[in-house]
DNA sequence: TATGAATGAGTTTTCATTCAT
DNA sequence: GATGAATGAAAACTCATTCAT
């Protein structure tokens, strides 16, 4: 047998929860599942993290910097509304098929009867929020809506519609939301302002 | 032992599976739970609706019926965006407060692992598209917006949102959403085309 | 709804029983299985019969009624040890096709441990045992075995090895008890004495 | 807590089991009382065989090694037609106070509904016919009847008596069973070949 | 660091049966 | 006679977790 460092450990452990998420849910994603998963003992798991709530959020954390990287590098690109517009909606595809987001759908639904998981959670939305701060204020940069809008508001407002959004999806509802991205994206000029916007002049 | 009609113990037991939802989430909605909250026994639950999930789905319709009775009342009194933002905001409140979403994020959350529970709960959601696109369609009548703005994809957008700021709310977030909603009603007044603001300014 | 007389529902139930004994086996011979076959409600069975036992009983006295029936009528037509194993093979086989001795066969195994049941089960072996001990008589009749046979133990035997060969071929070795009945069949001239075979004396 | 091998659980949960069939019958061998006799913990029950019906299989092998040991070694005394009666009265009894083999009714009785039981059974029932055969052919050698018998055919008739037999014994029928063994006894000699009685050697 | 074995408390569901009507 | 509603007890099985090694 080949041992391993406890951060190799966790890790695999991580991993492989997140595989459980994945592909089980919530509820699926018993210390069983996950050790099976992984090809470890049931054990180790409370061995390293304590409990499976622990292997849970880890397993969070790891799909959270995955993702907020990807955002972070598909941000550099969109400098306009429309840009985010459309960088949103590609992204929003790229979570949807990857069970990424519906990962934190699940941990966050569940942990709304586990106020550990509740804490746990909580503390991994705030990033988020932030990126959605950060994206909006480049979008409107040099904008009149750059001082009009309540921007941190609006970016909480963002992932609380995000994770909305992925729960329905996963429900079945996958095209109703990809039309209201297609919308925006088409609607987006006509909010920006007259001087922004050079001659392309829009709502009456 | 008191005989009462079918009826009576089907909302029996329908009430109880809401409040079992409630105060102890969908993992804790267990047959058990349920039967000692109404004060029944387990077993009634599988004689009046057939599985667990037949009872949460009854104790849904439950509260979506009330919430949609309330909402509806409440759009008749709102005509303009900010009353309608302002309609929106207390009964946010109100469905905070009594924990009817939170049942349906739960549900919502937990269907994403169980086929039978998604196809209920889809079958649900219409629903509550359905009147948000009535009352985005009020709020906006007579406005330039009136034939701008997607209205079902809106709608379907509303109550995305709604779903991920429930949930965000029952994982600690209260303050902010209610914030997100501050500032809306606070705008409301801006997104109005110039004819229409004329002489009914509401906002102080 | 169209009342009928105890002696009807009785009838009733006794064959929604047979039935189910037929098509769930003893283990699927509920109450509600019952029930649901025979289009009444659980508790008539109770009213009726005091118990599932009594009513299972009372399915089988049904099934033995009519299958003793049948063994007789058979029986008129066999004269040779030769006939009687030939009507034996073919009855052996209706019983299989009809499921009417499978019946008997789980009763009996399950009464094993229920000393209620088994008691009734052992009265109603005895019309078999005798049945078998007048087809071996006649079947012997004018022979020199008529005197040197131990017919009562044989008949005994037979419906002993009629039970277990049941239980076989429903686990699946139909075949192999059918061949033996075969054999035998073959083989019966060979166990007539000298005089009664005329000239086609086999055994040395 | 003491800690065992695999193998040591394994066996204490099949003797458990074993003794539960035989007392209690399949119906009674539940987990619970399974988990009672052997006094351990029920769910140790599925960790080692998976499900209650791998449990009761590996009783029945329990069971069905020690009495095939038991009727090998018996056979080896016997080697007339004579003797083999007798021992297989002797092993009848044996059965019977044992319990041995109304455990293997109950289980062939109760897989009659249940498939992959019966596919267990079917496998366990090929060692005892062939175990008939080899006691027939021994007892027949050297006699005319060596060749006339459908041998095969007679050892699954033999194991089909024995099962059926055990049945009505337990139903309460035991001393007619007896009686059968007795006058096969007395019988035996008759059914030999002149050639062969001739001196009734017992062959040494 | 890792694991196989073990467990107590829990799950959903079904059962035979009773009872008020 | 008949029935819909109700129930206590029990079923098989799974869970997160612990412990000895």
């Amino acid at each position: 047998m080949i041992k391993s460092t406890a951060q190799d450990t966790r890790r695999r452990i991580a991993e492989a929860a997140l595989e459980a998420l994945r592909t089980e849910g919530f509820a699926g994603a018993t210390s069983r599942v996950i050790a099976r998963i992984g090809g470890f003992n049931q054990a180790l798991i409370f061995y390293h993290y304590g409990s499976l709530e622990g292997a849970l959020l880890a397993a969070l954390d790891l799909t959270s910097e995955q993702r907020l990287a990807r955002y972070r590098e598909a941000l550099e690109t969109a400098t306009t509304l429309e840009e985010l517009a459309q960088v949103a909606r590609r992204i929003y595809r790229e979570d949807s098929k990857s069970g990424h987001v519906a990962v934190i759908s699940q941990l966050v639904a569940a942990s709304l009867a586990r106020p550990e998981l509740a804490k746990g959670m909580l503390e991994r939305v705030d990033p988020w929020v932030e990126f959605c701060d950060v994206a909006i204020r480049k979008a409107v940069a040099g904008t009149p809506l750059e001082n009009a809008l309540p921007i941190p508001e609006l970016a909480y407002g963002l992932v609380s519609y995000y994770l909305g959004a992925n729960l329905l999806t996963h429900l079945g509802g996958a095209e109703r939301t990809e039309a209201l991205f297609k919308r925006v994206e088409k609607l987006a000029p006509l909010l920006r302002p007259e001087g922004a916007k050079a001659g392309s002049a829009k709502s009456g």
